[in-house]
DNA sequence: TTGACATAGTTAGCTGCCTAACTATAATGC
DNA sequence: GCATTATAGTTAGGCAGCTAACTATGTCAA
């Protein structure tokens, strides 16, 4: 996702809105600042990650497989709980393997199917990552009460019913 | 950015907040959210540009372009703008310049630089597009009245500010 | 004036994502 | 029972972003 660093004025808002009759200036601003501050945010999280040497795909499926009881999963599954292809799962898996924080296990019931299982030392990783995470992410959203948190979810309900309509 | 198709359910927040106390379930579950819905926008807005044979990051340097007075700018500037490296921009710019979209126009007053400007074809380009990705976006912010596009407005600086503390 | 530094743009090579094609195994239907 | 089809995982190669190093030009101060 790309970074505008240079969300348009109002002037220059005015100016497309002018020579395109379907700009909807306050949904163009909201649209674009939604996706700069997430953007910031992402890129923010990276940099959190980057601290415990991890990016967030891998992080993300270490904390998928300690979602899981058995601490355990499959390539294929994480892959769509993660959004995205099998072919980057076996990427991520690479490298988290050779980390030595999952390991594959080969399955007995199904020979194509693979398991792959949080190690120890994956789990010390997310007991050193998690609590700065959020203690972080506590802080970055300090601003919010619990009313304003609700009213975030509810709007970004709407906007998330509207996507559809942009594809 | 990652879409996380899978945000956890209350439930596995609360097991992780168990074992992290530092963890604030409502600025997760709000935090994840915002990056998905941002994810998943961007990635529509990709579909639709891609109809036009177009991607994010040309398309941004067409609108920057078009911005300008002059319809006229420098690749550093145009970096800077799109919060993309002079690395990243000396690629958008051949991609643009092979379509004729652009065209690069030595400077006399200093020859290190370079001047970038929209051709008519480039502007006839945005002339197509623009108005179906206004059309578009009108569309997917329909749901929000004027009310609740100020108070996303606010609750995106609010997180905004807080951005710092997630570094 | 000239040596050191700064700036504009490009190139080369890395990364993480993608799609498409492949192997191996399982499931299904004639 | 066996050919077809589906599924799991991997590999190969492409693309858009990145950093680092490079060339050329401009600026500034000793």
């Amino acid at each position: 996702m790309l970074q505008l660093r240079d969300l348009p004025t109002p002037e220059i808002l005015a100016k497309f809105a002018d020579r395109y009759p379907d700009a909807d200036v306050t949904a163009i601003s909201g649209f674009l600042y939604m996706l700069r501050v997430a953007t910031d945010l992402s890129l923010a999280l990276d940099t959190c990650l980057s601290k415990h040497d991890l990016l967030q795909g891998r992080w993300w499926v270490l904390i998928l497989l300690m979602r899981e009881e058995s601490v355990t999963s499959t390539p294929s599954i994480l892959a769509e709980k993660l959004g995205v292809t099998r072919a980057t799962m076996t990427g991520l898996l690479d490298g988290l393997e050779q980390n030595s924080l999952v390991t594959r296990v080969f399955a007995k019931e199904d020979r194509r199917s693979v398991k792959i299982q949080l190690t120890s030392a994956g789990q010390a990783k997310l007991d050193v990552v998690m609590p700065d995470y959020y203690r972080r992410l506590k802080q970055c959203m300090q601003a919010l009460d619990e009313e304003k948190r609700m009213q975030l979810q509810q709007l970004l309900g709407l906007i998330n019913k509207g996507i559809p309509a942009l594809i």
